[in-house]
DNA sequence: AAGATCACTTGCATTATGCAAGCTAGTGAC
DNA sequence: GTCACTAGCTTGCATAATGCAAGTGATCTT
């Protein structure tokens, strides 16, 4: 049977999902950056069953989001440290917890993001970096970039309704 | 045997995991999110199997994510829509397509996000919504919340490295 | 020398996922 | 009216993926 993959699809939706996208592997990822780093750290705060924990850590390191470090060789212990790539996975996660907290909490948020320094509580947001704008919804979509190629341009990569009328090449018209 | 649950997890993360962590839902959710609302089309859009759809569909709807609507009678069609929290979910798969641009897109990215006015292209950050400062790591941590119990007080639900300094009871300094 | 710890691996059971096919309720063409 | 066709699923059966329990090897502790 296997497990159809996403890494051949255009869409970096689903190529982020190929390397995350498994059961237990974001929440290895939350781990790794609350500051675990070995493996029965992960197990116990997981409760997952070794097996599939080695399997996945295997996965991530593969993916390039963590690396196998020894950090001590008299007794043969390795720690998984993230990588740049890895590292960089905190805005999904801080997204998946803003989300989960105004969805999810009936009675209260439980965790939340917060000022190092101060303590003050944050409140994530998605902005366009340049112009600080809010990125909500009708003001803002998706839409082919330039890598697009002619195949799924105007579609990411979705084969959506057929449209009869040709692509003018730059930005297609696309849902959202 | 039975898959685990992340339900019961008090991790806001853990709780959207447990909605949209399966293969195929978040891109689902994607598609939802460009416009898709019928059957045919996301399975044409996804490749996915109809049973699997089916399931997820049916999954989703009981998530509070997507609704499922009667669209036509005298045929009988159904169709589905995000709901509130379903749409509300955007700034994760935008957090996602940028990371996956940022990262797995060696060619550039096929998919950005654009204003749907003028067409320029966004580059998604998060801030913090009242002060507006971008929300990253050393400075930004996250922490257990009014809602935490003080059995996972300071660990987020996490079973880390044993600490026998007792918590404080507001925020205990977590990891990150 | 007898545990204890860490980081796994191996065996075997149970789910989940996938493909192909069928099925129901209609619609349109003749 | 019946033949083909579409949309939206369901059913059967094969193949992964996941889970639990137990075991292994290297080292450290007592």
């Amino acid at each position: 049977m296997r497990r159809k993959s996403f890494g051949n699809m255009q869409c970096p939706i689903a190529r982020s999902l190929e390397r995350v996208g498994e059961w237990w592997s974001i929440l290895i990822l939350r781990d790794a950056a609350l500051g675990l780093t070995r493996f029965d750290q992960f197990q116990e705060s997981l409760g997952i069953a070794p097996n599939i924990l080695a399997r996945r850590l295997k996965a991530l390191v593969e993916a390039g989001l963590l690396e196998r470090r020894r950090y001590s060789d008299k007794p043969p212990r390795d720690e998984y440290v993230l990588t740049p790539a890895g590292s960089d996975f905190r805005p999904v996660l801080w997204a998946l917890l803003a989300w989960g907290n105004r969805h999810f909490a009936p009675e209260g948020p439980s965790v939340v993001i917060v000022d190092s320094k101060t303590g003050v509580e944050a409140e994530p947001m998605l902005v366009d970096r340049r112009s600080g704008r809010p990125l909500v919804a009708p003001h803002f979509r998706s839409a082919s970039g330039p890598a697009a190629d002619a195949r799924t341009r105007g579609r990411h990569g979705v084969v959506a309704a057929k449209r009869s009328d040709a692509e003018p090449a730059a930005q297609g018209r696309d849902g959202d």
